[in-house]
DNA sequence: GCTGAGCGTGTACACTGTAAACCTAAGCCG
DNA sequence: CGGCTTAGGTTTACAGTGTACACGCTCAGC
């Protein structure tokens, strides 16, 4: 038998097919690119992607799976900077749009784009959830530092349905052509606090 | 020549294949449905379409933007209920809600499906102006009434954005399971209200 | 009644995702 | 060392896609 592949191998070709998808995929939409130039991209021949692969929507999945991993880690990363918790809510937002701005096309791929059975790739199913375990544990730390009241898990929803919500219109393009995006998420953020600020 | 197609023909035929596609759009996806169902669906021959429509995509704008102007009749039907402020504030709310919760799909197809160019499509653009606008007017009888402090078109934006991203993280699936979507939209409602009311 | 144009259709083509047959070269056994 | 076996990669093939193009049918005007 020939060579056989060894998981670091795999790992490796997988690696590298999810790094070219991820940018056509970018430049030209999932379906604006087609497996025989992804195949191309990688030097290897149209078929063969699929011994790694089971098909094209599994490329996909990987591609949104590592988008979300990454998003985790930068979310993450915020974590150590300071022990201020509304610093660290606030750091925590910024890295969110810093993220979703400086990726935006990841950031639609994972968000916008609904997959019909994202439940059958666990790894995306929990990469996703690291992410959101993130920002939960931020606004913990809001309550904590007696910002705000009530459930954590709500109002983590709260903040970011504003967020993902204020983003995806302005990467849309659909937000009014006067409206700052970055003067809204302020806005919108003081607002909200001052909302759940308590009564003391 | 044969009968000319009068204007009247030609909108009936769009209106039809408009029909069939928001259907089976809604059911398959856009990419699940070939223009041979389409036109199936109507009873014609594959190639029929394209003499009412450029392409494929010119379909999905104008079943798109078909949707934005239900979605903004819809909206401005709640203009007429009652002369409060808050009250219609709240109903164009609920009206908003309702029509998405009601047609996730042509929701999804308006809002999540980035068309690449939807500039090239006047009627998409202005049915689209035309709910924006219906968001703002009310935003303006918040503030009118006093329940709320700032650029009118800034408050409908924060709205927007809050419900906007509710809802699409609803429709994709993506808030946690014990999160109840409708109580995420009620509390984040009112903390935002809460925020922008003036210190009296 | 003839003509010519506009409408619908049929045919054709380049291209897609991917199943299946095929080739190639490397590990094991004798 | 030679042959068998088999995993990895390629080639071929196919059904199905959007749509360009050219063909006929059918009627309005002369």
């Amino acid at each position: 038998m020939p060579r056989l592949l060894t998981d670091t191998d795999v790992a490796g070709f997988r690696e590298r097919l999810i790094a070219a998808a991820e940018h056509l995929f970018a430049e030209h939409g999932p379906d604006g690119v087609t497996m025989r130039q992804l195949a191309a991209a990688l030097g290897v021949s149209p078929m063969t992607p699929y011994r790694y692969f089971k098909d094209k929507d599994a490329i996909l999945a990987a591609v949104r799976a590592s988008g979300f991993a990454r998003f985790a880690s930068a979310l993450e990363a915020e974590t150590a900077d300071s022990s201020d918790g509304v610093d660290r809510s606030r750091a925590t937002g910024r890295a969110y749009v810093r993220f979703a701005l400086e990726n935006p096309d990841a950031y639609r791929l994972m968000f916008d784009l609904t997959q019909p059975n994202e439940a059958d790739y666990p790894e995306l199913v929990e990469a996703s959830a690291r992410a959101r375990a993130s920002m939960i544990r931020h606004a913990q730390g809001l309550v904590n530092a007696g910002e705000a009241e009530g459930d954590p898990r709500m109002i983590a929803h709260i903040l970011w349905a504003n967020l993902h919500g204020g983003l995806v219109l302005q990467l849309a393009g659909k937000l009014s052509p006067d409206i700052d995006p970055s003067a809204l998420r302020r806005e919108a953020f003081a607002a909200i606090l001052r909302g759940l600020k308590p009564k003391g």
